[in-house]
Parts: C-alpha cells; sequence; structure tokens
RNA sequence: GCUCCCAUCGUCUAGUGGUCUAGGACGCCGCCCUCUCACGGCGGAAACAGGGGUUCGACUCCCCUUGGGAGUACCA
C-alpha cells in the first residue's frame, strides 16, 4: 500500500514555526517510503478563514522546499460529502438534530462546571420530541456512553479513552457546514490518507474521530502526534509566545535548509549527528525515532545552524537573496559575489550579510564616533598620508600587494597594523568591522579607496 | 475542576537493566590564532525532578507525588 500523508492547517492565522514542523515530518515520512504527501486547506470556517493567510501557507512550503503532490484541496469545496456523510450517519441512528439553543448550552455548563464536573453536552436531545420544522438545529454524532477506545498512536503508543468522558459532538452547523472532526475524518477517508501525522493538541480529539470511522464503516488511518514546540518561556507557541510567520525567518535572513534542519532536530534526532541535508533527512528520518517530549524554540541554535550553511554555501547560491535584502543597485560596485564570498564566514544571516555588504556600494557618509576616538591619535594622519603616497605608487592593487603595503609602512614606523589598518577602515566603510583590511581594499578598488580616505580627512574636519 | 500527554545539563538531545565516575550539539566561561569583527582550534563548568517498589543490579520497568503541557467551542 503505498504511504500517503497530508498536512491539513487551517489558513485562519499564519502558518508558524509549528505548523511548519508538523509539515515537515509528514512530507519526510512520505518522502522517505517513496509515498505521496498531500496539501488540504481546512476552511470550514468560513468567517476566519482569509486568502492572505492560505497565501503564507503556500509560500511557507514552497520556501522550504516541501513539495505535494497533485492540487492542494480547499476543504469547503467538499461540503456535499460532509452533509451526505452526516445524513448517512443520521439514517443509521448514529446521528441526530439537536436543537438546543446557546444560551441552553451555555447555561448547562456552567451548572456542570459550577459542581464541578467536566462541562459536555448532557444528551438532552437525543430523545427530544419533534420540533416544528423551521426551528434551527445542529446535527450531533451520538457517542457511545460506555466502553473504551484506543488510540494506537505511533509516536505515544497506545492511549485509552472511556467513551463516557466523549459526549455528542456536533458535525454539522445550523448553517449546513460540517465541523471539523466530520470533516477530516471523511476527507482523509476520500483521500486515503494512510498516516495523520499532526500535532498532539489533537490527541484528545482523535477517539471521536475513530468513532466516526467506525459509525461510517471506514479504517481509521495510524495515526502519529507529535510533541508540540513551546516558545522560549515554554508555553504553547502562539501569537503573542513568539510565533511569526514562516515567511518571517526569509525576510529576516535565515536560509531555508537551516530552518528545515532545525526543525528536524526538534523531536527527532539520529544518533549525537546534527547536521543533515534534506536527502539525509528523507533517508534516515523516521516517525518511530520521533520523541515524546515537547521542545522550546532556541533562537540560539536555529542561528548557529544558519551561519552554519551561511558559511558552506557557494557565494553566487546567495547573490539573489542578498541583493534583494540589500536593496541598493550593486552594478558600479565590486563584484557582489566576491563581496559576499570575505563576509560570509563573519556572517550568520542574510540580513547581516547585506549589511556588511553595504559600504561596498555607497561611501560612508558618518563614521561611529567611539571608534573614531580609539583609533585616530595625533599621529594618525601622517601614517595615512605615507599609506596614500605609498599606495598611488604600487604597481598592482591586489590582496597580497595591499597586505605587503600596509605591513611595509607600520614597520617602517615601528607600529604595528592594527594602528593603520582601523584608521583605514573606519575612514572607507564607516565604523570599525570589516572583512581583513587588504581583501576589502583590493574589492573597493584603489581609486575608491583612496578617495574615502581624502574625503575623511574632509569629512571628519567638519 | 475534569480528561489526556510528558519529565536526562539553561536549551535540543544520545541512552532502550550492567559498557554511565551519563555522550554530543547550541549557548556560556577560559586560552590560542589575530589588522577589526568573525571563523577555527583547545580546554572547562553544567543534567538523570522527588519518594516508594521490581531486580543481584536501575537514567532505563511499575506505582505515587511534584512540575510542565494540551484539550474541555455551532475553531481547527
Amino acid at each position: 500500500m503505498t504511504i500517503r500523508t497530508r498536512f491539513a492547517p487551517s489558513p485562519t492565522g499564519m502558518l508558524h514555526i509549528g505548523g511548519a514542523r508538523t509539515a515537515l515530518f509528514s512530507w519526510l515520512y512520505a518522502r522517505h517510503h517513496g509515498g505521496e504527501f498531500v496539501l488540504r486547506i481546512e476552511d470550514t470556517d468560513r468567517q476566519r478563514s482569509t486568502d492572505e493567510a492560505t497565501q503564507v501557507i503556500l509560500d511557507g512550503l514552497q520556501w522550504l522546499g516541501l513539495d505535494w503532490d497533485g492540487e492542494p484541496v480547499f476543504q469547503a469545496s467538499r461540503q456535499g460529502e460532509h452533509v451526505r456523510a452526516a445524513e448517512q450517519l443520521m439514517d443509521a441512528g448514529h446521528a441526530y438534530r439537536c436543537y438546543c439553543t446557546r444560551e441552553e448550552l451555555d447555561a448547562m455548563r456552567e451548572e456542570q462546571r459550577a459542581r464541578g464536573e467536566k462541562p459536555k453536552y448532557d444528551g438532552r436531545c437525543r430523545h427530544r420530541s419533534q420540533q416544528s420544522e423551521d426551528a434551527p438545529f445542529v446535527v450531533r454524532f451520538r457517542s457511545p456512553d460506555t466502553g473504551e477506545t484506543v488510540v494506537r498512536d505511533m509516536v505515544l503508543g497506545d492511549v485509552e479513552f472511556n467513551n463516557a468522558e466523549l459526549d455528542d459532538l456536533i458535525i454539522l452547523r445550523s448553517d449546513g457546514s460540517p465541523t471539523y472532526n466530520l470533516a477530516v475524518v471523511v476527507d482523509d477517508a476520500a483521500m486515503q490518507i494512510t498516516h495523520v501525522v499532526r500535532g498532539s493538541d489533537h490527541l484528545n480529539n482523535t477517539p471521536r474521530q475513530i468513532q466516526l470511522y467506525q459509525a461510517l464503516g471506514l479504517t481509521p488511518p495510524v495515526f502519529a502526534h507529535i510533541p508540540l514546540i513551546h516558545g522560549p518561556d515554554g508555553a504553547k507557541m502562539s501569537k503573542r509566545h513568539g510565533a511569526v510567520a514562516i515567511t518571517e525567518y526569509r525576510q529576516a535572513g535565515y536560509l531555508p535548509q537551516a530552518v528545515v534542519n532545525y526543525l528536524a532536530r526538534l523531536g527527532w534526532s539520529h544518533g549525537d549527528d546534527e547536521v543533515f541535508s534534506v536527502q539525509q533527512l528523507i533517508e534516515l528520518f523516521d516517525l518511530a525515532q520521533v520523541g515524546k517530549t515537547a521542545a522550546r524554540f532556541d533562537q540560539q541554535k536555529l542561528d548557529w545552524l544558519n551561519a552554519h550553511y551561511l558559511h558552506h554555501s557557494e557565494p553566487a547560491e546567495l547573490v539573489d537573496e542578498v541583493a534583494r535584502l540589500l536593496g541598493v543597485d550593486t552594478s558600479n560596485g565590486p563584484d557582489l559575489a566576491a563581496v559576499i564570498g570575505s563576509l560570509q564566514e563573519r556572517s550568520k544571516n542574510i540580513v547581516d550579510l547585506a549589511e556588511g555588504a553595504r559600504f561596498f556600494y555607497i561611501a560612508p557618509c558618518a563614521y561611529v564616533e567611539k571608534a573614531v576616538k580609539k583609533n585616530f591619535k595625533d599621529d594618525t594622519w601622517p601614517l595615512l598620508d605615507a599609506f596614500v603616497a605609498a599606495a598611488e605608487a604600487l604597481p598592482e592593487w591586489s590582496p597580497v600587494s595591499i597586505h605587503a603595503l600596509i605591513s611595509k609602512v607600520c614597520e617602517s614606523r615601528g607600529v604595528n597594523m592594527g594602528k593603520l589598518a582601523q584608521p583605514i577602515r573606519i575612514l572607507i566603510s564607516g565604523g570599525p568591522v570589516s572583512p581583513p583590511i587588504d581583501a576589502t581594499l583590493a574589492l573597493l578598488g584603489r581609486d575608491e579607496t583612496l578617495n574615502r580616505i581624502r574625503d575623511g580627512r574632509t569629512n571628519m574636519a567638519v
């Protein structure tokens, strides 16, 4: 049997890191087994679903490289199937109309809570006599009162639920639209999903869904409830707790393979290994190796992995993204790939890289005050003048010759390289940080270098 | 409150009864390298939540406590 997994986000909020990991695990499992991975947008809540959220989901998955098979299925378009299933359930006596009003239900729950009971529907409409035809109603699933339902979970093992704990859930709203539990079951069955990989926040729904499968005469898929990702404070990922749309990571300069690698290691491991290519992930990933404990989101480790991938990238691969985030015209300056090559090992993300590259294309108009104070002494300008004079006469402008030149000037004056390198660095970049001075000057070019040093004298005098 | 899940360094984790004086990684501290910032190299501090069992022997199995999390909607 072909393995088929799905990712079924609801477009009511942004796709964040937790949802992305669920998608990743689901995708990896399918790809590992040579199966299929499909996408279903759960938009049955028409009020709260938005096109923007759908777009973020699609963009996010694409950016991460999680490709899906076939076209995405929009759940709302399958309402006919859902209603048919509900009717089938009613015909078989597994579902019934409930005419309770919201006020009635609220009052009931309030009483139960006051008595210290678990709030749940008491089934009062199971045998309620005929109502007038035009009274609004919902359809409820008739849940068994006795026995137990066991969820066989690939991550958690067997989890038993007492059926008495489960109340009669609504499967069709009063407007005739299906609710989540009915729609997932009908659609997962119709789409022939073999393995349902989802967050463990869905574990409590699972016994009800299993009952629905049984009542509809369907075979339940295999379930795998993966632990949730918590924010840095240990609470559930939410908008208030560091949950940002996955697409924001791109804007913040993260590489998709770093995010994928980080996410994979949150809950899954393979011995002591830390760095995995997507290919290796597909080869090695197994739901059986997924742990049961919730993980906290650790930005620093993501940063480390991102830096790792950044340092091991070919500059050419980075050019487009750096140019996009840099947002300045680079056509009249040094080759961007070469600039990236000089910068990548000292950057931890693309934003860093782009900022570090900026001065190669735009001359500084101000200098970091603290750095000036620290590096400009009485003997600094004479030293710079000596450097400029020698630089003008230098036959070849290359890292090696520049290095030799700086070193020679410093030696003749009996000072170490920092005495000259730092002032030059400040004058050409505006601050005390840049790639090695020889490489930087070579990239910038002789004319631009000397112009910036000369301009520096006037700028600083002001 | 009730139901369900979880519990190894600060964080992510290895560990599936003896090989554990518990391993790796991030972060942190120190040293080296050095023209700045980084990279890199070397070294260091740092954990089995507590209590009962089971066993010749528990980080590993069972129970309780404690702690954390999720659910408890005409959301998904």
